[in-house]
DNA sequence: TTAATATCTTAACCTAGTTCAAGTCTTACC
DNA sequence: GGTAAGACTTGAACTAGGTTAAGATATTAA
């Protein structure tokens, strides 16, 4: 498994030594998934914080009617998985999945405990990441009020140039929070707009 | 000014030393806003990070087409202010108002920066509170896209039962995501069933 | 190659939520 | 005390987006 990736996205934010990249590399389980399977499934309980190294992965929830409403797509660099199960021990109510074939590195919860208890700087790593995604999110939530269907797809495509080519259209219309038919209509009035 | 309130909901995460607690009480700055008075505006570089001692205030985004859209109640024992300025030092897209009289507590990015280099205990404290902080901000996610906004008013009395008293409906709406007449139809319609 | 299954589109009809305009109730201020 | 301004409600007309159901296009499996 190649570990370039993470690395350089860990130091992209903090300065690592040789001692701390090789404990921090010493903790991850690398694992392969084909497109289709399943990091995590809902109903169980989070045990690794999720790094995708290549190829992409989706996490979303169903509701009580059954439907499956996409919360985040997670390509090469991202870290994803249920921090809320990972911090409470509670099953999750979220599963996480390959959209292609995709490399992954669990960090098991005990092991980052670990790890954040040896090495401060993994701390300020992580401080800086969730920081940087809680501004994501918040740009996410003004996104989804403020914007209509259209402009969100336009933004999605914009954002996310190449996923477009080979996520099923139906959780793309999930992670725009509308239905699979509404998209076709939109899609539709583009083409004849130009 | 009284600093047991942020203490307590520090010390709730990490525990301090008092040479720590003493540091840190000395980078703050107690300010007083009146109710209606802003605590950061829009176009300004956010150069605080904001502690709510007492009182409350509301973060907003005000758009194109001139609507405010709310983004966030913050009272007692929360942080709030604009991340993304903050880090970015570009000028900010919100503003922070108080919507009662408040206490508030500034730490100024600065003094932010001192305090993370210098006690590492403050970098493990951020860490949690951005984690957490960014699984409310997923459930809100969830929450706006899988439910009516009935439903979400509802959530939001339960979860919020004192704001209601003193936060004008129209902010109310906003924060729901709706216009300030279907939430007063929501509430007629609740009358009348009961 | 064919059946089977999942994805995508189309179209008719339906509804949650918006827009706009008017009217009531407070609160604030000269 | 009168009037101005903001907050809340009401109702009628409208629209973005949903629902249902059918058909068209892949994609997969055998």
């Amino acid at each position: 498994m190649d570990y370039s990736s993470i690395l350089s996205h860990i130091t992209r934010n903090v300065q690592l030594t040789k001692e701390e990249e090789q404990f921090f590399i010493s903790l991850l389980l690398p694992q392969k998934l084909k497109q289709g399977e399943f990091a995590q499934k809902s109903g169980e309980i989070t045990c690794n914080f999720i790094h995708v190294n290549s190829g992409c992965l989706m996490t979303y929830f169903t509701d009580l009617k059954g439907n499956d409403q996409v919360i985040q797509f997670a390509s090469s660099g991202w870290w994803t998985g249920d921090l809320h199960s990972l911090n409470t021990q509670q099953p999750s109510i979220y599963t996480t999945r390959a959209l292609a074939d995709s490399e992954i590195l669990l960090l098991p919860k005990v092991r980052m405990e670990e790890l954040l208890e040896r090495y401060q700087v993994f701390e300020r790593y992580f401080r800086i990441m969730f920081q940087n995604s809680l501004v994501t999110h918040q740009n996410r939530l003004i996104e989804a009020f403020a914007n209509t269907a259209e402009e969100r797809y336009s933004n999605f495509q914009k954002k996310y140039p190449h996923l477009e080519q080979f996520v099923p259209l139906k959780y793309i219309a999930s992670y725009l929070g509308i239905t699979p038919e509404f998209l076709s209509k939109i899609r539709r009035k583009r083409m004849s707009n130009g």
